[in-house]
RNA sequence: GGCCCCGUAGCUCAGCUGGAUAGAGCAACAGCCUUCUAAGCUGUGGGUCAUUGGUUCGAAUCCAAUCGGGGUCACCA
C-alpha cells in the first residue's frame, strides 16, 4: 500500500541519514487538498526534531530523496512544512489495472473470525417503526462490511413475544374482536395485532372514566381498570402454561411474525437463528449461580442477587429478582452463553439502541468478571433515535413513524419523480415497479445509513427524502450512466489495450478514489460504522460525475484515451455496484 | 444530582489516529442539454466549528470547566 511504502521509505532515511528511530505509524501522510498540487502529502513538522533542519528544509531532502529511490515519485512541491508529492502516471494506471485484474477486489480473505450480530429485536405487539428501520439498515449494512473484509457473519434476531405487552393485545381481541383475522378484515398481520394494542389502551381510557379516586400518576391509575387486571391475570395463566391462553399467544404472534416477514422482505434484511425470549426467559440462572459461588455476586438480605459495580463507576445492579425469577439482564446473560456454546464466536455486536448503553456495560462487565474471555469482543453498536422535527417519534403521534408507510411513501416519491422525469419508455409494468422499489428504498436506506450511528437522526417526512444530492438515488443514477456508456461500448466491440500514459486531473482523482475502497471497508468495519462506506460511495460518484461531464469517453481523441476512460467507467461502477450491495441497496441499470 | 452521548453554514450532514485558507447536499440566486442519461455539471452568497481556559510548532479534532439539547441511573425491556 501507497502509505505505508512512504512511511517506510521516509523511517529508513531518517534513519540512515539522521540514525533517528522512530515508529511509521507516528508519519502523517494524507490525501494532498485540492488546492495544492499533488497526490499525497507528508507532514514533515514532526521530523523537524529529528533532522534538526527547519521544516522547509526537510521537506526538500526528504522530497529529493523519495523522487531519486522511489520511481513512483514523479514531482514533489514543498508548501511550509507540506511535502507534496505527485506520483508518476504510470503508478497510478498500474494500480487501476491491478483492481480491474483482482476479481476479489473489495472482498478481503477470511480472517478465521465469527461474529454473531444480533439487530432488529422487535416486540410482537406492535408494528416495526422508523427506530427498528434504523436498526434493520445498520444491522444488516454492518453484517455485510463485516463479510466483505473477511468475517464470518451469523445474524440473528431476538424477539420480546412475551409479557403484559402481547397480553394485552390478546386481552383486547378476546374481548372485541369476534374471531377477526388479519385475512378477514385484509389487514397485515402485525398491523392487526398492534390495533389490538391501541384497542387495549382505548378500553383503558374508558374504564379510567368510572374510576374515581384514581392516583395521579396516569400508569399506576390504569392498572386499576378491570381490563388491565385482565391482562395482568394472563400473563400469570400464559406462565402457568394455560393452553387456552398459549393458543391465542401463538396464533396472535404468528400473526405478527408473518407480518414481520413481509416487512424485512422489503427491506432486504436478513437472519441466519430466531430467538425467542419465551424460550429464553428462564436461562441465566446457572451463571448466576457460578457467579454467587466465585463470589463475584452477592444476594442481598432481601434475596436478590446483585453485582456491585461501584469500582468501574456504575452502581449497584440487580441480576435476579428476589423471588427468584429472570429479569432482562439475567436472560441477556444466558442468552450470550448460549450464543457463545452454540457458535464459538470471537465477536459479539448488538445493534441496539443508546438507550441501552448502560445495560450492555453491565452485561459485558458482569461476563469478563466471570472470567468469559469471549466477553471481550462484545461491542454494542449503540445508535441513537429518529426524531421528528418537533422531537421524539410517539408511537401514537400517528403514520409518519410507521415502518411499512414510510416505505410505501418512499416508494411512491420514487414512482412520481420517475415518471416526471420521463426517461423509461420501453420498460414494462414489472420492471417499472422493480424500478421504484430500487429508487426509492434506494432514498430511504441512504439517508439514514449516510449519519454516523451515534448521531441522532432528524426525519422529516416532507423533506428528508430527497432525490438530488447527497442522496442514494444520486449514486443509483451515477451507475445507470455508467451502464448506458458500458453497453454503447459494447456496441463498438472495442478492447481496452494500450492506454493512454498521461492522465488528466479527474482521472487522476477518480482512479486514487478506486484504491482506498478497500481501506474504507476496513475501517467501516473496525469502527462499525457504515456510514463511512456511504459517503465514500457518494465521493465516488460524484468524482465520477465530474469526470464524465468534463471528458468525452467513447468519443475521446485517441484510442488509448478511450480505453482508459472506459476503464476508469467500469470499475467505478462495479464499486459503486459492490458499496451499494454492502450497504443493503440495489442499483438499477438505467432510470 | 451522578454517569453517558451530542452541539460545525438558515436546514440536514462530512471532516480519518491533532496538520495547510473548515467541506458537501438542501434551500436562494446566476449559468450549462445539435456530443456518452440535466436524478447531472459550473458559479455566487452564507461560519466566532456552543463558550472559556489548557496541552504544542500546529486544535473543529486532545484535556478541563461552563452553557444548551438528549439519554440513563427499575426486582421494565
Amino acid at each position: 500500500m501507497l502509505e505505508k511504502r512512504l512511511r517506510e521509505l521516509t523511517a529508513r532515511w531518517l534513519a540512515q541519514d539522521f540514525g533517528a528511530k522512530i515508529e511509521e505509524t507516528s508519519i502523517t501522510v494524507n490525501h494532498t487538498k485540492k488546492e495544492h498540487e499533488g497526490d499525497v502529502t507528508i507532514v514533515v513538522f514532526p521530523l523537524t526534531r529529528y533532522t534538526g533542519k527547519s521544516p522547509e528544509e526537510t521537506a526538500r531532502l526528504l522530497g529529493e530523496k523519495l523522487k531519486s529511490d522511489a520511481d513512483i515519485v514523479a514531482t514533489y512541491h514543498v508548501v511550509k512544512g507540506f511535502l507534496n508529492l505527485t506520483l508518476t502516471a504510470s503508478y497510478w494506471l498500474n494500480e487501476l489495472q491491478k483492481i480491474a485484474a483482482n476479481t476479489s477486489y473489495g472482498m478481503l480473505p477470511s480472517n478465521g473470525q465469527r461474529v454473531v450480530l444480533e439487530y432488529c429485536g422487535p416486540n410482537t405487539n406492535k408494528p416495526l417503526h422508523i427506530g427498528h428501520v434504523r436498526n434493520m439498515l445498520l444491522g444488516y449494512a454492518m453484517g455485510e462490511i463485516l463479510k466483505a473484509v473477511g468475517y464470518e457473519v451469523i445474524k440473528v434476531n431476538i424477539y420480546n413475544d412475551r409479557g403484559i405487552a402481547i397480553c394485552k393485545s390478546m386481552v383486547a381481541y378476546r374481548r372485541f374482536a369476534n374471531g377477526a383475522t388479519p385475512q378477514s378484515v385484509g389487514v397485515k398481520g402485525d398491523h392487526f395485532v398492534g390495533d389490538w394494542y391501541v384497542k387495549f389502551n382505548e378500553a383503558v381510557n374508558e374504564e379510567l372514566q368510572n374510576i374515581s379516586d384514581k392516583p395521579d400518576d396516569k400508569d399506576e391509575a390504569a392498572k386499576l381498570t378491570p381490563i388491565y387486571r385482565e391482562a395482568q391475570e394472563m400473563v400469570k395463566k400464559w406462565e402457568a402454561g394455560d393452553p387456552e391462553t398459549l393458543a391465542l399467544w401463538k396464533q396472535m404472534n404468528e400473526w405478527v411474525y408473518e407480518g414481520f416477514r413481509e416487512t424485512y422482505r422489503m427491506l432486504g434484511v436478513d437472519f441466519q437463528k430466531d430467538y425467542y425470549e419465551s424460550e429464553t426467559y428462564k436461562l441465566g440462572k446457572d451463571i448466576i449461580e457460578e457467579g454467587l459461588q466465585k463470589g463475584i455476586f452477592k444476594k442481598r438480605a432481601d434475596g436478590a442477587v446483585v453485582i456491585d459495580l461501584t469500582e468501574e463507576g456504575l452502581d449497584e445492579k440487580v441480576l435476579l429478582r428476589s423471588d427468584g425469577t429472570s429479569i432482562y439482564i439475567t436472560q441477556d446473560l444466558g442468552t450470550a452463553e448460549l450464543r457463545y456454546r452454540e457458535f464459538n464466536m470471537d465477536k459479539m455486536i448488538y445493534v441496539v439502541a443508546n438507550e441501552q448503553d448502560y445495560h450492555f456495560k453491565v452485561l459485558k462487565l458482569c461476563l469478563q468478571k466471570l472470567g468469559r474471555a469471549w466477553a471481550d469482543g462484545i461491542y454494542h453498536l449503540s445508535y441513537a433515535l429518529v426524531e421528528s422535527p418537533t422531537g421524539r417519534f410517539k408511537s401514537r403521534e400517528g403514520k409518519t413513524a410507521d415502518a411499512d408507510d414510510l416505505i410505501a411513501e418512499v416508494l411512491r416519491l420514487a414512482e412520481e419523480k420517475t415518471r416526471e422525469l420521463g426517461k423509461i419508455e420501453g420498460l414494462t409494468d414489472e420492471q417499472l415497479a422493480e424500478l421504484y422499489r430500487i429508487i426509492g428504498l434506494g432514498a430511504l436506506k441512504y439517508f439514514i445509513l449516510r449519519v454516523n450511528p451515534y448521531k441522532k437522526i432528524i426525519f422529516n417526512p416532507e423533506e428528508s427524502i430527497d432525490l438530488h444530492g447527497h442522496t442514494g438515488p444520486f449514486i443509483q443514477y451515477t451507475h445507470a450512466r455508467i451502464c448506458a456508456v458500458l453497453r454503447k461500448a459494447d456496441e463498438n466491440d472495442e478492447v481496452p489495450g494500450v492506454f493512454c500514459d498521461d492522465l488528466k486531473p479527474e482521472e487522476r482523482e477518480l482512479i486514487i478514489h478506486l484504491t482506498n475502497y478497500e481501506n474504507t471497508l476496513r475501517n467501516a468495519a473496525a469502527t462499525y460504522d457504515p456510514s463511512e462506506l456511504a459517503n465514500y460511495l457518494y465521493q465516488l460518484a460524484k468524482l465520477y460525475n465530474k469526470f464524465y461531464h468534463d471528458w468525452p469517453i467513447l468519443n475521446a481523441a485517441t484510442e488509448p484515451e478511450r480505453a482508459l476512460r472506459l476503464l476508469i467507467t467500469q470499475q467505478t461502477g462495479r464499486i459503486i455496484r459492490q458499496g451499494m450491495k454492502l450497504l443493503g441497496m440495489e442499483v438499477p441499470e438505467r432510470m
